[in-house]
DNA sequence: GCGCATTTGCGTACGATGTGCGCTATGGTA
DNA sequence: TACCATAGCGCACATCGTACGCAAATGCGC
């Protein structure tokens, strides 16, 4: 009985792993917690979910990434990179391209909603080069539109923060009817009843609601953030004038 | 050796914890758990934590409140209490108005900078009573002012999500300084020579951080949140004629 | 081709977390 | 006095982030 006719505990029976993917990288990483993260909610990213859909073990993750906040940094500049940079417009088309960055930073955030709450974790203190990249050709937008450098900036900071602040109304209540796992209709039915009684004692809510039974959701969220948005480059045209 | 004369294992040793405090309310719970919130940071509101400080076990916390995410609904609401409803002012106040109420709602994020991050995640799906009265009175100002209550409804969104943008952005610089353990000096110093080097391929961020060298930053920031809120205020004016 | 040094993956383990369950004592009511 | 609803709590469980150290794999100088 050589050791070699051993079966159990072999050099033949050993794991034998080799590593048939091209190993891990930063970027895999980092893609597939976007997809996990848009498919499951924060919540549901896991170092250990995210290691097994990767086929690697939790910790394996942590020779590329330093810690859980780090990963979610990287997470938040790849989604920023989404963002389509919009071609420079002429002076008069400043504020064409303002709205255009604008929809398209509401859209990229209702597609992947749990960035809002990042964001709010976290506001502008990420240096991550596609936001840079993005805030760079904001301010340019700006600047050849007319203002000056200065208050380009203070122009740029108020867009983004009526954006922000709209989209992460908007993305929170995505995320709570994806959490629950039911339809937007049946969510907005279980949750009705309740919010109607709430106002009750407030007439100007109640007719609120009222007005609001029945409508598409959706829609009327489309055409709130619209009106703001002209609203606010409403008040900053004037400042050109 | 009676078992009187036991010392250890007998009725005189046990605990005999009768109840001094008045026992445990909501109330309370959720005023302790602000009051944590508001001295060391959203991750440091644990159950247990939280227990300890009401001298109370961690799952006596359940007996009145279903879980920690009831317990920031709670707590949000809580904070919302203390902004002050300003009295209704006439038809040609109705900005003055607005901007006492985006003022002290900014300034109420500030000193509870760990809400940002909760209303990020939940939007304004609280329904909270005394978030609801805020927003009843915010929708007065604007209808006596002149508004329809369907324009009513769009301008407060509008203001509000400006407000919470700008202050989500502030508290988590706030919060993440706290969370270092620096002052805020100390923290700007030591991010400042990465935030220099990231945007060095970029010219305007490049003016930009060169210009607030050495300026105060809570200073500054008032005057961005001050310029964005009479830019909202401007382009919401001009609707009325 | 070979030997060594560095890098990468992972098994194990630790402390902390949210919370379900069932026991016990308390205080009110009949 | 007997009873019962309720508040508080100890214990336990599953899960989490991540530190540590070993083993395989890879890259590098000869």
């Amino acid at each position: 009985m050589s050791s070699n006719e051993q079966p159990i505990p072999s050099v033949w029976a050993r794991p034998r792993r080799e590593r048939e993917q091209p190993a891990l990288s930063r970027d895999q990483i980092v893609a597939e917690a976007v997809r996990l993260l848009d498919e499951e909610g924060v919540d549901a990213l896991s170092m250990r979910r995210l290691g097994s859909r990767l086929n690697a073990g939790a910790t394996s993750l942590y020779r590329h990434v330093a810690n859980k906040d780090e990963l979610f940094e990287l997470a938040v500049d790849e989604v920023y990179g989404e963002l389509p940079l919009p071609e420079q417009a002429g002076a008069a088309g400043w504020r064409a391209g303002i709205e255009q960055v604008a929809r398209s930073l509401r859209a990229t955030i209702l597609r992947h909603p749990w960035i809002a709450a990042k964001l709010g974790e976290v506001g502008l203190a990420y240096l991550g080069p596609n936001m840079l990249r993005q805030t760079e050709h904001l301010l340019g937008i700006f600047e050849t539109g007319g203002f000056s450098p200065e208050e380009a900036d203070q122009a740029m900071n108020t867009v983004v923060a009526y954006v922000l602040g709209v989209s992460t109304g908007e993305a929170a209540m995505l995320s709570m009817i994806a959490r629950s796992g039911q339809t937007e209709q049946e969510w907005l039915e279980r949750l009705w009843p309740a919010a109607e009684r709430a106002v009750q004692d407030y007439p100007r809510l109640r007719a609120r609601y009222a007005a609001q039974r029945g409508q598409d959701a959706r829609e009327s969220d489309q055409d709130n953030f619209e009106y703001g948005l002209q609203r606010v480059l409403d008040g900053l045209q004037s400042r050109l004038g």
